[in-house]
DNA sequence: CAAGATGTAGCTCCC
DNA sequence: CTACATCTTG
């Protein structure tokens, strides 16, 4: 059944050597204890800081050196990507050689993995679908429409939210009553979760939520194929268990019950994804869930000054759901934590960026230090501001290249050659480029494969027999399937990626963008160009869209010194020298959103999440809060956070000039109101709310922005420029008018296409 | 059917 | 403010 594990092999454990071993040496002794541990159930408690990654790999060298089990017996989760990547590699460091077919990766990967193995236990063919969160609600949104359920008052994205919570919680349909759903949807929530399911399975396709709900029907339902896991899996080793939600739970419990050799590291103090359906009580219930646990804490820190450490361990005290560590640190005390006051959310951009750049003066790299906000939005101030600087920075997270609306359709492509069901994909390019299907057509042609229950390509056959289509439309329809047709006979015997080429040529695609003259044209060219060049380094067609749906991830541009800028939930398991930490203001951060909808537990959570940013520090920290700040374009004023009062008044210092503030005493912070402060942005901020209409300028105000003139000729990749401060480069990327340029002199930094000129017009 | 104008809702996010 | 959705008009 395994092509990676021989059977013969699977019964005979060998034994144990006799010596100890070189990796195991410098670890302290609860780290060692917790490497060592490999019988029975066990949990890591492991604060921040404290060398996690180094127990994980160095336990899994430890099975694997100590021939406990072979690669192919040992099953490792992590919660992202990157943590499997770093694992693999740190693993491979420590034994010498990659080890060959291990089941390392995140849960999703692994449940997909198995899924793909005994799809049709659950009604799905192997090469089914993975559905991004795009299509879902896509889905969704037509499920309403067809229940006449009005999208304006429940938006698809709020069902969507409630049916992937009872997902989370491992409540399939079948599991709840038409109650549960309270009155979202009008009451009808139950039955929209159950025509999605249904939805989903003529689709041949699952959502990320699926994957482990059908590995655990086909666990439950079928002994025989959980008694090959139960077989197979003799250690399980799962990181970040803080995050799990039910249903993963669920998928480790089961799995773990024949070997009971599960070991979970995790920290409840950074538990920060209950919004997504994350269980904190699975790691505070370990001991009750596992009987016979093992618990090993996890208490030295080895990352942070004594100063940031005491920041953070007096803040998270204030949370009452922990299990309880005390973090210590043998590192001296360092400096303070600093909290600074300032007016506006451009001021703090510009402190910062001033700061940052006295660092870097003192020689300190751009590389370890980053910006970690809130929300992603609030990058937006400090961009701009780099951007005037010329500092070069990196935004980790936001839109990503898969989620490109050219690489989204290139996609969708790919998938109906892949899996002609996939009625998402294929509405999603139907008239792309346009070929005159538009909403008219498309709806009969949904009536059609309603009315035969069948999925929407098959319908277009049949409405290419009828004259239910005018005949023009009827011709177009019946020549894109035929085209269809034919490149999934060629699939069969081109190479994926020549395929790629000549679906996106011959559908029109590439023309499409050829002969679009907005500036962004020539950039999602290019990057259709890099989705081909990313298509070869996989096998097939199969495994490279397998790869889109559970990894997404962006390709990290190496090599330049830049500053990071991030979400905090972006920055957990990073660390760097010095951290900024801005918007610590009451409805900021807390996020009012979180207090509204989980009260007391939204507030603990947004409390860790103070805590993992504060952690991410190694020998600097500085929080900072506005007085103003402008949210969705208008100005409110605000108050400082109540996490900055709960910082320990003896590890932070105050930056002097926060008169701004009448209420923010904690943190040595000084109370009263320091005066009238003058400042020429005063005045903009008056209730001048009658808009003046675009693009005229406003009598009396002493500057006026002119609107950009957009270029003609838009650079595009690899274009020469020239910058009026950095001189000549050579742009290397394009995002909307953002430009990055790896400039001769001065290095690679972010411009706005505006500032500079093509190179030959410099002369 | 397409492009432009107007209106409205959003702002955690990884798989 | 901005991205997206819906409406209007050519």
């Amino acid at each position: 059944m395994y092509d990676d594990d021989p059977l013969s092999r699977m019964d005979a454990a060998p034994p144990p050597p006799a010596r100890p071993a070189a990796y195991l040496d410098g670890l302290n002794p609860s780290q060692r204890a917790a490497v060592e541990a490999l019988d029975g159930p066990v949990l890591v408690l492991a604060g921040a800081g404290t060398g996690k990654t180094r127990v994980l790999t160095t336990r899994l060298a430890h099975l694997l050196m100590t021939r406990r089990a072979a690669p192919f017996q040992i099953l490792a989760v992590t919660f992202t990507n990157k943590a499997a990547r770093e694992m693999r590699e740190r693993v491979a460091a420590l034994v010498g050689v990659e080890p060959e077919g291990w089941w390392l990766g995140t849960f999703h990967a692994l449940a997909a993995r198995i899924l793909r193995r005994h799809a049709e236990l659950v009604g799905l063919k192997s090469n089914f679908t993975i559905l991004d969160t795009d299509d879902q609600i896509r889905l969704v949104k037509q499920l309403l429409e067809a229940d006449n359920i009005d999208a304006k008052k429940w938006p698809p994205r709020q069902i969507l939210g409630v049916i992937e919570r009872w997902k989370d919680r491992g409540l399939t349909p079948d599991r709840l009553s038409e109650s549960d759903g309270g009155d979202v949807a009008g009451g009808r929530v139950v039955a929209l979760y159950r025509a999605y399911q249904d939805r989903l399975r003529t689709l041949n396709a699952c959502d990320f939520g699926d994957l482990l709900l059908h590995n655990l029907t086909i666990f439950q339902s079928h002994a025989d194929v959980l008694a090959e896991y139960h077989r197979k899996f003799r250690y399980i080793l799962v990181d970040e268990y803080q995050d799990t939600n039910v249903a993963q739970y669920l998928w480790l419990r089961i799995l773990a019950q024949a070997s009971k050799n599960i070991c979970c590291v995790g920290d409840e103090d950074q538990s920060i994804y209950a919004w997504r359906g994350a269980e904190i009580g699975n790691i505070l219930r370990f001991e009750a869930d596992f009987p016979g646990a093992a618990v090993i804490k996890l208490e030295q820190n080895y990352r942070s000054t004594g100063n940031i450490l005491a920041a953070a361990s007096g803040l998270i005290a204030n949370n009452k759901g922990r299990l309880g560590k005390t973090l210590w640190t043998s590192a001296d005390g360092g400096e303070p934590v600093r909290v600074k006051a300032v007016w506006d959310g451009e001021e703090e951009a510009r402190w910062a960026a001033d700061e940052i750049e006295a660092l870097q003066r003192k020689g300190v790299s751009l590389g370890s230090m980053a910006v970690l906000v809130r929300a992603g939005f609030q990058t937006r101030e400090f961009e701009e501001r780099f951007i005037t600087l010329g500092l070069p920075y990196k935004v980790i997270g936001g839109p990503r290249f898969y989620e490109r609306q050219e690489i989204r359709d290139a996609m969708a492509y790919l998938r109906v050659v892949h899996q002609p069901d996939d009625d998402l994909a294929f509405e999603r390019i139907i008239n792309v480029p346009k070929r005159g299907i538009g909403p008219a057509a498309l709806q009969t042609l949904y009536q059609t494969a309603r009315f035969r229950g069948t999925p929407l390509a098959e319908a277009g056959w049949a409405l290419t027999e009828t004259d239910e289509l005018k005949p023009k439309l009827r011709n177009t329809l019946r020549s894109l399937l035929q085209d269809f047709h034919r490149w999934r006979a060629l699939a069969q015997t081109a190479p994926h990626t020549d395929l790629a080429r000549m679906v996106l040529d011959e559908s029109g695609y590439t023309r499409m963008w050829q002969e679009d003259k907005t500036p962004e044209a020539p950039g999602r060219l290019e990057n259709l160009k890099e989705l081909i060049t990313a298509m070869a380094e996989f096998e097939n067609l199969g495994g490279f869209l397998e790869h889109v749906a559970l990894v997404m991830e962006n390709a990290e541009a190496a090599g330049v010194d830049q500053v990071t800028l991030m979400t905090l939930h972006g920055a957990k398991g990073l660390e760097f020298d010095i951290v900024f930490l801005p918007g610590w203001e009451e409805g900021v951060f807390p996020n009012q959103r979180a207090l509204d909808e989980t009260g007391i537990a939204g507030l603990e959570e947004e409390r860790r999440l103070a805590y993992v940013g504060l952690t991410r520090a190694r020998k600097r920290a500085y929080v900072s809060h506005a007085a103003n700040r402008r949210l969705y374009g208008n100005w409110v004023s605000a108050i400082p956070s109540r996490f900055i009062d709960e910082l320990p008044g003896d590890a932070v210092e105050a930056e002097a000039q926060s008169g701004l503030f009448a209420g923010a005493s904690g943190a040595g912070g000084q109370a009263g109101f320091g005066g009238f402060r003058e400042s020429p942005r005063f005045d903009f901020r008056a209730p001048q709310r009658q808009a003046p209409m675009r693009g005229v300028t406003l009598e009396g105000t002493a500057y006026h922005v002119e609107a950009r003139p957009r270029p003609d000729a838009p650079y595009a990749k690899g274009a020469r420029v020239f910058h009026q401060k950095f001189g000549y480069g050579t742009v290397v990327a394009i995002e909307q008018d953002k430009l990055s340029i790896d400039f001769d002199q001065s290095g690679n930094k972010k411009v706005m296409d505006s500032f500079v000129m093509p190179a030959e017009k410099a002369g």
